[in-house]
Order: C-alpha cells, then structure tokens, then sequence
RNA sequence: GGCCCGAUGGCGGAGUGGUGACGCACCGGACUGCAAAUCCGUUUACGCCGGUUCGAUUCCGGCUCGGGCCUCCA
C-alpha cells in the first residue's frame, strides 16, 4: 500500500500519515458558525475534509471525523467588542438566537448531504460551555489575566505561539500600523478572550455564569474543548480554512498547549484548504452577496457538480469560481454517468480483458499525494475509455475509485443530474406534451411543424435531444 | 505599513529540469430529415527581464500584475 503523504502546515511540508492509535484516523474540521446560509465558498472546505477522510477510509482506517457547529454567537467585528453575530441575526429576523442556530445547522446539513459528504459528528459548541469552563479554569493561574471584558489568554505564556502562521510574537507586536483599536488592558495585542463577560447592565439570549462573570465563551476554546472531548488529545489530524491558520488555529494551539502544560499542538498534522474565489477575490459572507448550494441548485446545476469542480483542483490552490466552469464540472459528470450506464448494459459480455489492477493502483498513488484528485479524477476517466479492460471490471473499479471521489457514479442516472430550474416558465408535462406532438409531426414528415415545436422549447430553455434516451434537457444560463 | 502566496492554451486546472495531464469550449468526422445529445479524432500554454544548466514552464534573483492574512471568516 502506498504510504500516505499530507502536507502539513506546522512544518510546511509533505509528512507520512502515521496514524497515533494503530488502525484508526481521528479527525477535527473547524465547522461552520450557524448566523447564516453557507456560501459555496465554505462549502468547499467540507468537500475538502470529506475527501480526506475517504480516503483514509479507502486505505482501511477505521475513521472518526467531527465537524463542530459553532451556536454560540461570536462577534461580527473586533475581537472584543460590536454586535454578535448570532443575536443581530435573530433581532434582524424575529426570532431567538437559538432559533436561528438550529435554522442554519439543519441547512448546514443538508448541503452536506446534497454533496455527498458522509456524516460525521456535529457537536454544538453550547453543549460543551460547562467543559470550556472547566478548561478556562484550569489554565487560567498560569496563562492568563483578568479584564473588565472577560478573562484573556496571555500568549506569551506558551512557546512558539504562531508558529503554525509562520508569525513569532515579536512580528506581531512590532506588525506596523494597527487598524483597530485593541482591548484597554491587554498585555499584548495577540492576546485573546477565553470568557467575555456581558457589560453590566446589558443581558444576551445566550448566556451562561462562570467564575468570570455572566457572559459567553470565546471563539477559540470551543474547538481546543470538543476535540479534546470527542477524540482525545493528541489527534491526528485537525482541518480548516487556510484563513485559520494565522489567527483561530494559532490561538487554538496555544490553549492545548497551556492545557497540557507541554509543547504540543493537540494535533499532529494541521491541514488547510484554500479558498474558492472570484473575480473579486475570496468568498464572504461579511462583504454582502455570496452563493449558496441553493443558488446553484435554482440555476439547475447539480450539487454534485460542484464536488466535481472541487475535486478537479488541488485542495490547496485557490479555484475560480465561474458559472462556465460550473457548467463544465457538470457536462464532465453527466458524461462520466452516461459512460457507467453503458458500461452497465455491457456488463454481461463476460470476462473478457485486462484487468484494472494498473489504474487503481494509478488512483490510490494519486489520492496518497496528498490528495491529488485531480489527477485521480483524470484516472477515473481513463479507466471509462480504456476498453480492454472488461466492463464488470471497469465498473469494480470505478466503484472502488468513488469511494474516495464521492460522485455516487454507479447510484445517479443522466435523469436525476437534470435538475428544473427556478425560474422555467414550463412544466416537464408540457415539455412531454410538446414532444409527443412534435413526434407525429415527425412520422409525417411534416418537419416545418417539428421545427417550430422545438424552436419554442429551445425559448422556453428546453433542448430536444432526439438521439437520447432521456429525450430533452434544460439549457443551462 | 508588516507578513505570506500565486501568475500554465479560449476558460478551469494538474504536473514536470529534456517525451507539452485532464475537463469544458472550439474545429473535423460518425449519427440525424436538419439540429441537439452521444461517440471518435485534432488544434492551442507555461507573465516580463536576467542567471544557473548541454537543456527551464519547472531551480535562483529582480520586475510587473493579482490575491490572502494582520478584525469575525472555510
């Protein structure tokens, strides 16, 4: 078996996966904060833990991935001060903020679902608020200090704080010209907030008591918390953002560390995907308009497309996000679909031919280099158009592959990747209607009338495939 | 202002010190009443200037442009 090479952060290079428990994988992915839809942006992330976490299973480990949701509200702006981002979405839409996290994480998990992303576990942060204490508790006589605002980590209390963003604590005292006000009293402008308290005479929806007043847990002690909890530390692996590997992670590391009074991470690799962009640059949810997996689905594009567009591209390059490049995703799978239906129908021809044996073995080197699926995908692909291999044996292959790939190629048909669009102005009876007519002008030759029926599709953003099974499709914008 | 990253054909996007992935589009062919869908086949690239080398898209330096982080963020 191929050794297993991830490229990882702390060290900026490929390292073997040697798993800490033998036989096992544990896995933590920072998970969402549930104020709002997530955008396709963030959506990438998960294909991207998914992926990794499929192919550890593909090489026989018994895996365990957690995917927390953050419901505790956490601030829009500053670190220490501006509205919370949970309440100001339950002011905004009348209802409690705990209404609105349970909202957003039912949706958060249907995406998931949608892009065939297996199902980890989701523990919410407000469920762990009394271990968050705990652990505030225990680290706070050797690393950390009060404040009116709550009780802060003192960074300088842990070595190599910002090693993961390649920052030593120097570079970020001495890093120019600061755009924000820090927080009166912190020793250092990289300190952060384990608790923030609630200003006197103010209240939020979700509160608790602690030692430090009645207030909110910080960002960072949620995850230090659940995945000390759920996986024990130290795990092996711990997945995020690119964007978390200057600020949360770091922050994140230096909370495990002061925990365990020990140099380590709580992890041994930290792995980072980077961000799916536009013409503008980064998706993002602050700056206003964002796509949803929902937007695409309205368009007519299958959510499994866009796991294809994520997949064609290395997890650490940043992708483009275009409508054409969607499209191209999608015609790429209903192709590969279309193949596996008549692979299908060859089946019975026998035995005959190579085996695949070749292109597996191609596909599992390429998913152990640190994840190449692109090239994985590429060899899936060449296994469909290599014809000496017998079909029973190019669909065990393709099926062992789509483990990893997540496509469900041998579970979809050419008709379920043919998704109605929003804003169609026809119904598919119509549709059928119109064609059976279209099919008696036909048999009379009568092809000026044939012509003119499709001619009216074809506006109504339907295309007539006489030469298809599936008999029409919608045009995509 | 500080730190960091990227620049590949029409678009997206792998990868490599020397035989120029892959997908989509385009073009040609098959099929079709004509198209479309589908299948087969072909074409197009490595930002600019130097350096190292027998040879660089790949290594080094500079430049230009683009992006990220420094504030919640996948």
């Amino acid at each position: 078996m191929t050794d297993l090479r991830l490229f990882n952060s702390l060290t900026r290079r490929l390292e073997t996966f040697q798993p800490i428990h033998p036989g096992e994988a544990r896995i933590y992915s920072c998970g969402p904060t549930v104020y709002n839809y997530q955008h396709v942006g963030n959506m990438r992330a998960y294909v991207f833990a998914d992926t990794l976490g499929r192919v550890l299973s593909f090489k026989g480990y018994k895996l365990h991935h957690v995917i927390n949701i953050t419901d505790v509200g956490h601030l829009t702006s500053d670190a220490d001060a501006g509205d919370d981002k949970m309440e100001k979405a339950a002011a905004a839409q009348g209802k409690s903020a705990w209404d609105i996290a349970r909202h957003y994480q039912a949706v958060f998990e249907a995406d998931l679902a949608r892009l065939n992303i297996r199902k980890p576990r989701h523990p919410r942060a407000t469920d762990y608020v009394e271990a968050m204490i705990a652990w505030g508790q225990a680290i706070e006589a050797r690393h950390c200090y009060r404040l009116d605002s709550g009780l802060y980590f003192d960074v300088s209390t842990v070595p190599d704080y910002g090693r993961l963003a390649r920052a030593s604590t120097d570079a970020v005292e001495l890093g120019g010209e600061s755009r924000i006000d820090s927080v009166a009293g912190k020793r250092h402008p990289a300190d952060f907030a384990i608790w923030r308290t609630t200003p006197p005479g103010e209240s939020r929806q979700m509160e608790w008591d602690s030692p430090w007043g009645r207030g909110a847990p910080g960002w960072h002690i949620e995850c230090s918390v659940m995945s000390a909890e759920l996986l024990g530390h130290p795990f092996d692996i711990h997945t995020g953002g690119i964007d978390h590997r200057e600020i949360h992670h770091p922050n994140e590391i230096a909370q495990n560390q002061a925990h365990s009074c020990g140099p380590d991470t709580g992890a041994r690799i930290w792995m980072h995907n980077n961000f799916l962009v536009d013409r503008r640059g980064k998706m993002s949810k602050s700056s206003g308009e964002f796509l949803t997996l929902q937007a695409l689905v309205d368009r007519g594009y299958h959510p499994l497309a866009f796991r294809v567009m994520c997949l064609q591209a290395h997890y650490r390059s940043e992708l483009e996000f275009t409508w054409e490049g969607l499209g191209a995703a999608l015609t790429r799978l209903k192709r590969m679909v279309l193949s596996v239906e008549r692979l299908r129908a060859r089946q019975a021809e026998g035995a005959g031919g190579t085996s695949a044996d070749a292109e597996l073995t191609a596909f599992e080197d390429e998913i152990s280099n640190d994840l190449n699926t692109s090239n994985a995908l590429a060899v899936a692909d060449l296994v469909i158009g290599k014809s000496a291999i017998a079909p029973a044996q190019q669909l065990a292959a393709l099926e062992r592959m789509d483990q990893v790939l997540g496509l469900d190629l041998l579970g979809l048909n050419r008709e379920a990747l043919r998704l109605r669009p929003a804003q169609a102005t026809i119904t598919e009876a119509e549709i059928e209607a119109a064609l059976a007519r279209r099919k008696e002008a036909r048999a009379a030759k009568d092809f000026a009338t044939s012509d003119k029926i499709r001619d009216e599709l074809a506006a109504q953003g339907v295309e007539v495939m006489d030469g298809d099974p599936l008999g029409w499709d919608w045009k995509l914008p």
